[in-house]
DNA sequence: TCAAAAGTGTTGCAGCTACACCCATGT
DNA sequence: ACATGGGTGTAGCTGCAACACTTTTGA
């Protein structure tokens, strides 16, 4: 039997932020879309705070709409960051972020629980949108050694692996890749996330085999070489095929 | 770029509480330690809040710790539920929780955010406790149909289906069954997670195969028929053998 | 002694790995 | 013409599903 203790409200209230890895896929790179501080000069992922009567969900469409112009994203919460030297550790970080910017710097002494998010975008349709702290807004490359604020650097690492996990119960391909695409690029897209190479017909049998995809007729002209055949993901296959997992074992 | 607004802080502030599905295998069934509120009358989740200087993760172990007495478990969050209306709407409901038994009642009256562990513990060391609002604690199977507080029939729901996904990237069968076990009770842990029936035969040559098992000598007797062998689990090759995951595809 | 549960085997097929070979394209 | 990348094919192995049979136990 425990004892009862009085509750006191704001003993027991928090600062809820979320932040956002938004994963795109372009030039054979996996890149996560960045603003750039103008005090501090260093990269954060987009975020924000969740308001009073909306979802996290909510929050974070919102957020993200804010950076991309896009709507209904692909979407999904991925853990809870709260160790609560996260942010305060960090004051003088924060200082360099708001200085002059805000009217109640002191908000930013608080404690922050924060909600990672990733998003899978098509990458062409966005277009980056810097907010009132940064002075611009990029697609950046994974493979890039990046200075980032607080434990944003953490926070992407959870997320790739994360989307590891997940490469085969969500439509990661179908999201992040445009309607039409080639097989070498759809192998190197699973080839970044799972971080190694896979043999070049075994991958294309094997995807081919899922019946998920539709091959075109078009090929896709331009690049050297010989001309690859273009295919789209058949959305409705996909998406049943997903319910078991892609070559689920049990 | 977004226009600038001052920071209210209490605007921004919200009360994260958590609720731990906390699973133990017992008599060839999946159950889940509930609690039965004195006033509602309705079953709940061990649950509480974050205090201001801990960890979610702390702060779970913490809650934990109070219903089943023991330390240091295996714990992991799995979702947050945000939406706005998952306690509002039962100002009724948690005005029998709390009717006469705490001082500031009004407390409930805020939104919570919570955020979902689950616990996978040995069912026979748990000494189950009930709280100030609790008459009794006890496990229940999951086959029984409940009337539950809140959303939280929905969130054992989703710990359920997290565990199904997870059951081969976590060490689930180590942390849910005693120090030695048999083949059928391992079957029959992994049938119930996954809802359907498996191959005796198979079942046993895939696990062993996996050679995460130790075949002990003693077999266990008392039950009718033929008498099994007991197995335990080598740590060391189990946890080696998850980080790929079992049968992993890609 | 017999029903029910547990241990052990076998066979065929599917899917994966690891390759070789041919074709198309831009420089 | 040739280097490079893309399309297609095949042999062998592994592992799984779907089975049958034997062994042990308590009632």
């Amino acid at each position: 039997m425990t004892e009862i203790k009085p509750f006191n409200s704001t003993e027991y209230m928090n600062h809820i932020s979320l932040d956002c890895v938004i994963f795109g896929f372009n030039n054979n790179e996996l890149k996560v879309l960045l603003l750039h501080l103008k005090y501090s000069k260093e990269n954060t992922l987009p975020g924000g705070f969740l308001k009073y009567d909306e979802t996290l969900e909510q929050a974070a469409q919102r957020i993200v709409k804010e950076r991309t112009g896009l709507d209904n994203l692909f979407l999904k919460q991925f853990k809870v960051f709260s160790d609560p030297e996260r942010s305060r550790s960090n004051k003088a970080v924060m200082d360099g972020i708001i200085a002059g910017t805000i009217p109640d710097p002191s908000f930013f002494e608080n404690r922050f629980i924060t909600v990672g998010f990733y998003a899978l975008v098509d990458f062409l349709k966005v277009k980056p949108t810097p907010d009132f702290y940064s002075d611009h807004c990029d697609w950046v490359s994974l493979n890039t050694e990046l200075s980032m604020l607080l434990d944003h650097k953490q926070i992407i690492q959870e997320a790739i692996v994360t989307l590891r996990l997940q490469l085969n119960q969500q439509p990661i391909g179908l999201k992040l890749l445009p309607e039409k695409f080639t097989m070498p690029e759809l192998q190197k897209l699973y080839e970044t996330i799972l971080g190694r190479d896979l043999d070049r017909r075994n991958f294309q049998r094997k995807m081919l085999n899922y019946n998920i995809l539709d091959k075109l007729q078009e090929r896709k002209t331009g690049g050297a070489h010989k001309s690859p055949y273009l295919y789209s993901f058949n959305v409705e296959r996909y998406q049943e095929a997903l319910k078991d997992g892609l070559s689920g074992i049990w």
